[in-house]
DNA sequence: CGCCAGTTTGACCAAGATCAACGCAAGTGG
DNA sequence: CCACTTGCGTTGATCTTGGTCAAACTGGCG
């Protein structure tokens, strides 16, 4: 019934913005939530790159990242992909009421998740009503962090792109110098709506500008986080 | 409590694709809900541009239309916009749990909507609580628009992005072959991530090549559904 | 050591933005 | 009734951003 969707619970930096501390109070509901779904999860480990579903399959489980990142992806003609959504550790993902995934999800690095059976949480919605609010308050937090990123894409310059990912990045991962990206640029990019040349050329941009330190491609120091805020924001 | 986002429930040509004839199942399942709320509900009546709420303003209920269109938009630094969602009648949104509105909402043309409060829709969901599976049906829907928008802004080209849209518009207002189109060019330029100029342009492209007739701005005549459909599935 | 996958950098190109002019219909006020 | 304005829409010329193509660099790993 009705339409696939990748939604998850994310740690909600971007609706912060408007909802002040509220989000800790959802989070908080999301996690009483978790704790009653956690008797129907399995456990389930991945390699990198791995496959957990493909567009097309039987929508039956939902999932929560337990380590390491998912990626949530959907090809188009002449083989542009589109990445919708990453997961981290304590994310939700999948969570809606499609028969078939419209998106396709694969490990970015080594993973481990947790899968839960939409049959049995339907039951367990129907002992603890309260539990439906928690999957509804996921879904909100999802749709509010689409709408942000559809404006990202549609009206934001790639330095502006770049910045805003690398300080959601900071936020989301509670990154507060250092922050290790799993990602390749080609995930970045198609993330962003970008070319990985141009993701390059940004963030060696940044460096350039005292902005942040490379480490290596995928660790990140952060030396002027309002300078990255004032690109971010623009 | 929460994000706020702009919720709706729309016909969901988007959805269609994978979801096969279950869209119409929604539909009557939300359709139920309709006639249930509406005993709840209070018609108002805005003209051209009116504001119905804005950015920052308390979101304490939703809306559906009834006749005209609706957009919400929001804007950006150094004036940029961009335009979320357009809703036509029948079409719900603003069902969400933040206090402060995220998006503004203004009437396209001449517009009558119906307001339905929070909390009485709460008391109605609680009493029946097979109406909260239809709010979560409408936040579904958009979240599954969303993520196809996702993909145009981040990934298609200003003629697919136009071609999908003209179809969208096709199938969304049940046209067959003359297509009213309410909003502006700029209105357009805006929900696509791209500029007026552009949109004029590709429509006129569009044109010489017969794929559509252009009676007046306004009014958008399909001569090739195949010759669009092939451009906007690219 | 040499390969390989991913990253970075450079030179060039093109899609779309910007700037500017013009068209056109609906008011508006003399 | 007719200048004049105003708000859109369309078209053209030019410029910029970011994409494309190509080459060099890097760190594992057989």
């Amino acid at each position: 019934m009705y339409v696939q969707v990748g939604s998850t619970s994310r740690g909600g930096s971007i609706g912060d913005r408007a909802g002040t501390s509220d989000a800790a109070v959802a989070r908080l509901g999301v996690l009483g939530a978790l704790v009653a779904f956690e008797r129907i999860g399995s456990r389930r480990s991945l390699d990198r790159n791995a496959e957990l579903f493909a567009e097309g399959d039987a929508a039956d489980c939902w999932f929560r990242v337990i380590s390491g990142a998912v990626r949530l992806s959907k090809l188009l003609a002449n083989g542009r992909r589109h990445i919708t959504e990453f997961y981290f550790a304590g994310d939700c993902f999948g969570i809606d009421n499609l028969p078939e995934r419209l998106f396709s999800a694969e490990a970015v690095g080594e993973v481990v998740v947790m899968r839960y059976p939409r049959r049995a949480t339907e039951r367990l919605i129907d002992e603890q009503p309260q539990l439906a609010r928690s999957l509804r308050d996921m879904m909100v937090c999802d749709l509010a962090n689409a709408q942000m990123r559809m404006l990202l894409l549609g009206r934001m310059s790639a330095p502006e792109r770049v910045a805003t990912f690398l300080l959601d990045m900071f936020d989301r991962r509670d990154a507060r110098r250092s922050l290790d990206l799993p990602m390749s640029r080609s995930d970045i990019a198609d993330y962003l709506g970008l070319t990985i040349e141009t993701v390059c050329r940004v963030l060696s941009a940044f460096k350039r500008d005292g902005l942040i330190d490379i480490a290596n491609p995928h660790q990140i120091e952060l030396r002027d986080r309002g300078g990255l805020a004032a690109i971010g924001e623009a």
